[in-house]
RNA sequence: GGGCGGUUAGCUCAGCUGGUUAGAGCGCCUGCCUUACAAGCAGGAGGUCGCAGGUUCGAGUCCUGCACUGCCCACCA
């Protein structure tokens, strides 16, 4: 059946096609492994997006990331899931939902809470899938079955559990404290969630009247307005100057409040006046240090940052606002004595922006320190591996100096806190399920504290809660832990480290199935706690100028539109041939085209691969009817059989080269060539390096597979072509035209086969004209007589042992290329499967190219005399290619050349290779000739031949010297550091042999080349 | 204030554990519509590897300092 393939590859509508496909026949779906399970397990979970998200460029390499990692496993016979899900994610979706009530007149508090979750859900219906979609446009290849939303009811359930055995042990604690509070969100957040920004303010200088003397005491402030809920002023107790104000008391000017004058360590002598205004509500330290000194806590603002009633008569009025007024005040009143520029961290909501106000409130926290320990531990004893190795030492110091963490939101969307409050005696019951009475009174008049939890809290569970825990299921027995996490540095500690802090508390010693264990080998240690044994940080993907990319700034990539250009394959391979570990991608639009191209390259490819296999069906069916007319029985017709594959079980022992019969020099080449590839491809997906073997693919195919093995054995596969016509024409009824096309026929087979090889088959053909013409000169009818069949007869014989080279060539060709696509389909899955899926013409033995084994490189395969040989067949090609462009030979005319060998086997593997030399490099006839040709004009040298273009085109001389002693130069220069470093006692001494002996050949070579170069330099009479 | 990265061709980037001639893509120049591919083919130009020292037989690669640049962390007024 012919393939028609359009001419370009245009990847839209194939990469839909099998997108859905993929999703249709559930691919990836994977059932939980019984007992007995031998095949080792690899899990991943999906760092889940906000059902709020947009896939964005970060989304899109960390997918990408991880679907070529979780299809390299699963074609190499993993048990391979792959875990998807969304994040309710609190604040994204509470506000995305109130925008859209607050378009419809609607005011979130007015509907109530009820009502408010109500409408997140239904949001959350009809749109929390629209991320999910997207992933499924990159090919990603989730177990859809197993997808999750992380306030699914048994993840609610898992959630409360947590919350309550942590708050059992005294891991959660509630409290009145300092917390970050985002004035517009009107919630506690945590620190991570604040972001500092530098920013240029003013530093203010106070001076507060001391009390009974006409002193001042001056304190500065970068945040006057909170002085009006000064309660005190400290100084350091060692700082001499104000030894004579201890214990003395000062009138809080505007407020006219007498506050005491404390001795603090928080006052630091080098600091400004050494004095410091204490404000117990409104900052941490001035918290710690009213607690020290049982100081009052007088919060002058309300929820939304707005002066309250305590703040006298600014109350009402917003900080800013209330900062200028406070300002003018003190100002008209005498009491501002400085303003200087100062540069400070101000803090902002990571969300939105606002500046953050510390402010003090009733809100929930995780004793961080006793968790933090032990996941620190995790990291040090290598129970987990965190790649690139400098996170580690990163999280290692979070670990080090890490806070408690404050859980606590002040939302309506999310998991809400375990906990009720008593109505009489304010006890707070925490409990799994809704209580009926109070703990401590038994009253049941219960409230549940309406806080929500930090979504972070839920997402941290997520490596077990996905698996079914608090139940000690299957799946969480095979699946935990996870082999690995791929994940970017921006939620290293929002995420991961919760992750590995609540995996190593809740699930000690959990596996009891010593065979999964095995299974998932690599000498692993620990207690199976982790929730993963690797993680894997990923890069930023910044836009083109390295800038990251933002709303605001408006130079945010979306992948889908780049996806629509370039094809989801070519931006696939542009973000893993960028991902050098440990540095940032700037994505740059110029690489996803050349990428395209690449894709397009593979397209045409396998373009020539299936015309080539039509062809061979062709000619063989040609050959047949042929063959029939002999009264032969004709041959099974050319089938892409590669041997039986491994059904489901790919990682067995056929991954290689399947079904390749190395039988010239370039097919001991290639094999020798794809088998370096497959290891280093294998290397570096094993450590992560995507941008290696996506490289190291891309190269062997157009720069070996294409470029030069394709081109050399066009000659074998194109073998059968003049004989299909031959045959088929002698079965044909058209006899009209037989005579002419005939001929024509014979021309062409003189041109394709060469002169030698077919001389035998070209009499006999002739013979047969010759034949035929008698006859039609008598009658029209009879050609099929005798003499001209016997004639076709003897021409049978060329005929099949020239059309079963081809059908080895070509064979060699759909196998290499089989491989090829198996190697590149984690990179490139929509192109691969499409050929791939192709090839097979719907009789694929496996539903998709995915469930293939994944070549592995089989060290007997490697030709190291092959490659050697080759080396030598290309430089010597490309020697006269730039020959040829150097004397401006017309590129369609054919030229001799003279070869000088010294080397006698050299010589002989370059006879047998002439064809190639002449199609190649466009060479009419390769002479050997006994002497030297280094020094003729129009000649090119190595050290190991030289040749001559025979062309009376003249070279030009001077620009030749120009480049004779540019080269020249180089081997001088190479040539001394050479021959110093091997006179070097202690180089010899000291370097490994191999280097030694390969620098002492190399001194050869160049000693060589040297006088090669000297000695035409002196013949063309240089200067 | 601490910590971490980057600096290699005009541009964007590779170059793993120090080892023979520093690579690729794009761009540029020259010639080709050669029946897989002009999104292509062939050939070419272009680099004192940020600067200064040091270790070593040997440094783009390791060490120190400096410069520029980016990022993360941080409750000092």
């Amino acid at each position: 059946m012919p393939h028609e393939l359009p001419k370009s590859y245009e990847p839209g509508a194939i990469e839909t096609h099998w997108a859905e496909y993929w999703v249709k026949e559930k691919l990836f779906s994977v059932p939980t492994p019984g007992p007995g399970e031998k095949r080792p397990v690899f899990t991943l979970l999906l760092p889940p997006p906000n059902v709020t998200g947009r896939l964005h460029m970060g989304h899109m390499l960390n997918q990408t990331q991880m679907d070529i990692i979780v299809r390299w496993h699963r074609m190499r016979g993993f048990v391979t899931l792959w875990l998807p899900g969304t994040d309710h994610a609190g604040i994204a979706t509470q506000m995305m939902v109130e925008k859209q009530l607050e378009s419809e007149g609607i005011k979130r508090r007015e509907l109530g809470r009820e009502k408010f979750i109500e409408r997140v859900w239904e949001w959350k219906k009809h749109y929390g899938g629209a991320i999910l979609d997207q992933m499924k446009r990159l090919g990603a290849s989730v177990d859809w079955d197993r997808l999750y939303f992380t306030m699914d009811e048994n993840l609610s359930r898992a959630v409360r559990e947590v919350f309550v055995r942590l708050y059992e042990e005294g891991l959660i604690y509630r409290g009145k404290y300092i917390v970050n509070w985002c004035p517009w969100h009107g919630t506690a957040i945590s620190d991570l969630e604040v972001k500092h920004e530098e920013v240029a303010g003013k530093l203010w200088d106070i001076r507060y009247p001391v009390i009974g003397s006409s002193e001042f005491i001056t304190v500065a402030t970068t945040r006057p307005e909170t002085m009006l809920g000064d309660t005190a002023v400290a100084v350091n107790p060692k700082d001499e100057r104000y030894l004579h104000l201890h214990g003395k008391k000062v009138l809080l000017p505007l407020m006219k409040r007498e506050i005491p004058i404390i001795t603090d360590e928080l006052a630091q002598p080098e600091f400004g006046t050494g004095a410091v205004k204490v404000t117990p509500a409104h900052d941490p330290n001035d918290f710690a240090a009213g607690k020290r000194h049982d100081l009052p806590q007088i919060d002058v603002m309300d929820e939304h940052a707005h002066m309250n009633q305590n703040a006298g008569v600014y109350a009402g009025l917003d900080r800013f606002e209330a900062r200028k007024r406070v300002l003018e005040d003190l100002r008209k009143q005498g009491f501002l004595v400085a303003e200087k520029d100062y540069k400070l961290a101000l803090g902002k909501c990571d969300r939105c922006g606002t500046v953050i106000e510390p402010r003090l409130s009733e809100q929930w926290f995780v004793k961080i320190k006793p968790l933090a320990e032990r996941a620190k531990r995790a990291v040090e004893n290598g129970e987990i591996t965190i790649v690139p190795d400098n996170f580690r030492q990163i999280y290692l110091n979070w670990m080090a100096n890490i806070y408690d963490w404050c859980i606590s939101r002040q939302l309506w969307w999310g998991h809400r806190i375990p906990a009720w409050t008593c109505a009489k005696c304010q006890h707070v019951t925490v409990v799994r399920e809704t209580p009926l009475t109070c703990d401590r009174c038994g009253s049941t008049e219960l409230e549940q504290v309406p806080d929500v939890l930090d979504t972070w809290f839920s997402s941290g569970l997520l490596p077990f809660t996905t698996l079914g825990w608090p139940e000690k299921t299957r799946d969480l027995e095979v699946f935990y832990p996870n082999t690995l996490m791929i994940t970017g540095f921006d939620i290293l500690f929002f995420w991961l480290a919760r992750m590995i802090m609540f995996g190593c508390h809740f699930m000690q010693g959990h596996r009891q199935d010593a065979a999964i264990k095995n299974a998932s080998g690599e000498g692993e240690k620990g207690d199976d706690s982790v929730p993963f044994r690797h993680v894997y940080i990923h890069a930023l993907v910044r836009d083109a100028e390295r800038q990251k990319m933002s709303k605001t700034k408006g130079n945010v990539l979306d992948p889908l539109e780049v996806i629509e250009r370039f094809g989801t394959d070519a931006t696939r391979f542009t973000l893993a041939a960028m991902a050098a570990p440990g540095t940032d991608i700037a994505f740059n639009e110029g690489r996803t085209d050349g990428y395209r191209a690449f894709a397009n390259k593979i397209w045409n490819a396998a373009r020539f691969m299936f015309m080539n296999v039509d062809r061979l069906e062709d000619s063989q069916r040609s050959l047949a009817s042929v063959q029939a007319m002999w009264g032969q029985p004709p041959k099974p017709v050319f089938s892409l059989e590669l041997g039986a594959r491994p059904e489901q079980s790919p990682g067995s022992l056929r991954a290689g080269v399947l079904g390749f019969t190395a039988v010239t020099l370039e097919d001991h080449w290639i094999l020798s060539r794809f088998n370096r590839v497959a290891a280093d491809v294998n290397a570096a997906l094993e450590t992560y390096r995507f941008h290696e073997a996506a490289n190291r693919i891309y190269d062997f195919f157009w720069g070996e597979f294409c470029d030069w093995y394709l081109e050399l054995i066009k000659p074998r596969l194109q073998r059968a072509e003049p004989h299909n016509k031959l045959a088929r024409l002698a079965a044909g009824e058209d006899m009209d035209k037989i005579s002419t096309e005939l001929e024509a026929e014979l021309a062409e087979l003189r041109e394709e086969v060469g002169p030698e090889r077919m001389a035998d088959a070209e009499r006999k053909t002739e013979q047969a004209i010759r034949l035929y013409e008698e006859r039609r000169a008598t009658r029209r009818a009879g050609w099929r007589e005798n003499e001209f069949g016997n004639a076709m007869a003897n021409i049978r014989d060329v005929v099949a042992a020239d059309r079963e080279m081809s059908a080895t060539a070509c064979k060699n060709l759909v196998s290499l290329f089989d491989a090829s696509l198996r190697l590149l389909h984690p990179v490139m899955p929509f192109i691969t499967e499409e050929i791939w899926q192709a090839m097979y013409e719907g009789q694929a033995p496996l539903k998709s190219i995915a469930l293939a084994a994944y070549p592995q490189a089989d060290e007997k395969q490697f030709d190291l005399a092959a490659e050697t040989e080759m080396s030598i067949l290309q430089d010597l090609i490309v020697n006269v290619r730039n020959l040829r462009a150097e004397l401006k030979v017309e590129s369609k005319l054919k030229v001799p050349i003279e070869v000088f060998v010294h080397e006698p086997e050299i010589r002989t593997m370059i006879e047998h290779n002439r064809g190639a030399v002449e199609r190649l490099a466009n060479v009419e006839k390769v002479t050997f000739v006994e002497g030297s040709l280094a020094k003729l004009a129009g000649s090119r040298s190595t050290s190991r031949f030289d040749v001559h273009v025979v062309h009376e085109r003249k070279i030009d001389v001077a620009a030749e010297c120009e480049r004779l002693k540019k080269e020249l130069e180089k081997i001088e220069k190479e040539l001394a550091n050479n021959q110093k470093q091997l006179g070097n006692e202690q180089f010899r001494a000291k370097a490994p042999a191999h280097v030694v002996e390969g620098l002492g050949k190399r001194g050869q070579e160049l000693l060589v080349l040297r006088e090669k170069t000297q000695s035409k330099l002196r013949e063309l009479g240089c200067a």
